[in-house]
DNA sequence: GTCAAGCTTTTTGTATACAATAATATATGT
DNA sequence: ACATATATTATTGTATACAAAAAGCTTGAC
């Protein structure tokens, strides 16, 4: 069932889907992506039902699936629940991270002054996801870990957006000092509540953008 | 997509996994099941995808679906990771929940005291799952109790089990009551914390009961 | 002009036919 | 007798044909 084609069609149609090719509530048309993409109906099917599966359409019954690009409210939403997700993987990688983890999180933290110094937001955004994942690791648990870089996938295009902001590198790599010492202290609480706060923060910096965009200037 | 036909087959291999019509690694023949259901091979695809997008097979291209039982190991983890998101409805919850949903927990813990004391099993299991998902609902975040949701209905085979070791209504039953007082006091951490708890001992007693019965008497 | 009923067209869901790949069995050489 | 190469079979992935349902359009009545 991975037949690696419905796949590639999957990612293809969820790059289109992030990038704005499709809006909210369009109907992906079988017929005309199996033209597009010379396959023919069937792995066009396959892929839907990964993009259903993955939340980023709805099916209607006998009617066709339909791009969900989530609204205002449920971004919200997925920010708080990526906090506290990835608050529960620090709370858990207090307890567990290894000494290796612990310098490879102050090397990945150094590289992310330099990104920041260089204002390279591409650069930043990589180490800053390699920060992100290696203390999902160091929860010590696997699947909590598949979740969180699940959700971190499906959230991508809006956590990098935020960089764009004035100070926002800078501060991210206050948050991510804080969150390294209470690591290493062992602290549970505190690593949760400064992970917590760390994410929840991006999805408030995205709420800012987007409205001051959205507003008439 | 949600053709329900295939759904309605999903939910039929998803109950012939749990009740353990098959086990760990076993392959699921199209042919054989497409002749079962009296459907053509198509649907059963269908379904197929349904059961590896919910993580109860895997499939390895060209070569087949097999079913994906959870090893104790596995199991731990998505205790300890659905008491981590719980724990998450909790703490938002105790800052959020309204004056009717507290009564409402109320309401359900005397039933779930009086299936305790008629040693209801099922209507014990039934009134904890209204007591649990009512508390996702007042996390104020629909997708972060979508979520648990999904890990509930996920885990639900497991976490039934354990009701039936000696004691173990009448502990769940108390640790109800500190929750829902962590709850009415706004006390997120109290009611994080203690919901973890809840959880987490589920996965321990689960695990405590598997060891008894592998062991050799 | 508007609304509704019925027909046409389009689109989804299902079955089946075909192609490509992996598993298995057989045969052949050493 | 064993290993390897080849042929056979089975199974997955893809395309296409068909059925059923929904959407859209035409026609007719008021």
């Amino acid at each position: 069932m991975d037949m690696r084609r419905a796949d590639l069609i999957a990612d293809e149609l969820e790059k289109m889907i992030f990038t704005g090719a499709f809006t909210d509530g369009d109907r992906l048309d079988e017929i005309r992506l199996a033209g597009q993409f010379s396959v023919s109906r069937t792995p066009i099917r396959e892929a839907f039902q990964r993009l259903v599966a993955s939340g980023l359409a709805v099916q209607i019954p006998r009617r066709g699936v339909f791009v969900a690009q989530p609204g205002p409210v449920e971004l919200m939403e997925m920010f708080e629940t990526m906090a506290e997700i990835e608050a529960a993987c620090a709370r858990l990688a207090a307890m567990r991270i290894s000494d290796t983890a612990l310098v490879e999180l102050d090397e990945i933290n150094q590289e992310c002054l330099q990104a920041m110094k260089a204002k390279d937001i591409d650069r930043y955004y990589q180490e800053n996801e390699r920060f992100h994942q290696t203390i999902y690791q160091q929860s010590g648990n696997s699947f909590l870990a598949k979740e969180a870089r699940r959700l971190q996938h499906r959230l991508k295009p809006y956590r990098r957006i935020q960089l764009h902001l004035r100070g926002r590198m800078a501060q991210s790599m206050a948050e991510h000092e804080t969150i390294v010492t209470a690591l290493r202290d062992g602290d549970s609480l505190g690593a949760a509540d400064a992970m917590r706060g760390h994410v929840a923060v991006q999805g408030e910096k995205f709420h800012h953008l987007m409205s001051s965009i959205t507003k008439t200037p």
